[in-house]
DNA sequence: AATGAATGAGCCTTCATTCAT
DNA sequence: GATGAATGAAGGCTCATTCAT
């Protein structure tokens, strides 16, 4: 199968459902690169060899295109998230393990995990944002019953789950964003500092 | 070659020195209701009453104004920050400092906030990014100084200062994102909860 | 996010291709009449029926546009001097020949000619200068060929490419521009006397 | 009397007539510099000292400016031209005494010239028009009387002044303007080579 | 005479979206 | 499915000019 040049005067016709996939490939490329806002319908266009008329037939836009990674790499993070929570072994380890799914996506992926971290608020002004909050919904439970139930056999301190989630996700959150912009030592030793963080800001006070 | 109008149907010229003044207030309005980029020119303009020559002639484009608001609400942060800081008797007191007064913000000042919150991706775009830069280089050290001061007291556990920053300020940015667009319970509450869980964080050695 | 009229009257999309010879016409009419600068965009428009979009999308602007037309006014010149000079019998007709094909441009077409002689100053300041500049660097040595080989031959007297520019150009540049201001006289007369003229600058004195 | 300072925080009450005087000063710079269209009247204000005020005070706006310093460079080329023309002893000399005068011009001031050079255009845009037109006018017979005379007395050939003026001003103009935007070789050279060209133009009958 | 805050007409440009082929 | 010319709403900005003080 002959390369594709973007280039060349006269496109040859694409393979079925090579237009979606170039798409996608050229979101993934720009949108970690500038941003949604920052990246033009035109990037995607030369960037992807697809036409104008492609990205509408397969996405409805610029807003579905980036709607549809998102969702990709919420499910990239809900995966990671899921085989670290089961794999827990102790109460301190599944405290843990969302902080460390977050830096596991920065580390495998760290263009799609700067578009999580940043297209979010893009995607809430969209058509979108009903399916991706509903998508989220969707994970929450999951996560949520397993405090819940370490809660009940008091492992865990008593705390509401929006706490929880402010003092997992938001150093991770925080860290890994400035990672991102301007990567410096190996995430590594800060995945387990932050995690440890988040563990004894969560478990049980000795004093309380 | 403008203006030649005798056909306008009454200026209406406001007084002298008052239009600064009208930009500012109806800068912390659209902005923190719609954000920097959902805001345009013709939102300020209409809100304050303003030309758009007086835009330009006070803040050279929303952008100049966006950030001298910036930088305003940086400044009322920071006299927070510092007076809770210097008011602090225990270490607890002075690790909870920074959490406390992000919610304090929040509470008395909920646009504002938001805006300090959002506005700062647009700003980084733009010609006043350094001048952010620098304002908010000026106050690090401050901080960092009393930090350091109780980690060699050994008050505080060995930790970098990329980490204190994100485990202080992660989860109260977090929590209070969320609370601004949709504003729940009391703050109170929530800014001694996350106060807390960040003193156990920075506290704890892991060991135990 | 644009468009959402399903309001307006009827947007009367024209045939495919159409546009670029609509702006390119009216581009000619506004030029002439008014010069690149005492043209706005709207009027370009207006006259030509075509949208800002489609403005843009062939000639990326104003500029553009003026740049386009101006190429194809310097080709009319070029190929007119080039088959006066070719066409040249003696050395007195080769000296005579851009003096002719100057005032033949006047003559045939005004507007263009008009436009070429004031519209340089406008597109030097555009990212089209260099574009100009180096088509006009592909005819000149064609020009001065011809002189040298003269000079050579002891037809012409030594003089320099520099002032034999200055003396062909000079008075027919000089007076076609007042001649397009005000048109008065037939341009035929005009031309044979300062063609004459540039002859008698240029062939060997007597004296020397 | 202390030297002004435009940086001054309280610039000190400017003395009686120094303000026209710092005006002109600086539009002359400016506009040597950047031509007139080029030059804003925020240029003209910083350069000066003066206030935009004082700018509609003595000027009526830039282009009173403009046309005050025009009607000044207008004068010293005159001046110029009327002392070559009067001590002109051969009826050469006259010929070639206006070509001088443009380069005496050039060389003695620069900058007043590629303002006479370029200015008259924007100028004849403005309500100065007339006034400009004017003052050529009342130069223009001294020119022609001159040459009528010579004509008469069959020293030189039969030439309509429009002509003669084209001849003459043309090339000096147009080697000028080349040479304002990028001096090269003294002037004095060209001065000749072109006067010469003039006369060479203007006797000759066109027979020989 | 001098000042400068206030004004707003006018201009250019970007970019998502539609639709005939 | 694919293409891309055509569209126009929306927005940002410059700069000469006025006028109360």
């Amino acid at each position: 199968m002959p390369v594709k040049n973007s280039k060349s005067p006269r496109p040859a016709r694409a393979a079925h459902g090579q237009r979606r996939h170039d798409l996608m490939k050229a979101g993934r490329a720009c949108f970690a690169e500038s941003g949604v806002e920052g990246t033009t319908v035109e990037d995607l266009l030369s960037r992807s060899g697809a036409s104008i008329g492609s990205l509408y037939q397969h996405f409805k836009g610029k807003d579905g295109l980036a709607a549809a990674l998102y969702l990709e790499g919420m499910e990239m993070f809900f995966a990671k998230a899921r085989a670290r929570l089961r794999g827990a072994e102790t109460t301190a380890d599944g405290a843990k393990a969302l902080v460390r799914a977050y830096f596991d996506c920065a580390e495998e992926d760290p263009g799609a995990t700067s578009f999580l971290i940043k297209a979010r608020e893009y995607l809430d002004k969209t058509r979108y944002a009903a399916e991706i909050e509903r998508k989220n919904a969707e994970f929450m439970p999951e996560v949520g019953a397993w405090f819940r139930q370490k809660i009940k056999a008091r492992e865990l301190r008593e705390i509401a789950p929006d706490y929880i989630m402010a003092i997992i996700e938001g150093p991770a959150r925080q860290y890994v964003k400035r990672w991102l912009a301007a990567p410096g030592a190996p995430l590594k030793e800060a995945r387990e500092v932050l995690a440890q963080a988040a563990w004894d800001a969560l478990r049980r006070s000795g004093k309380e």
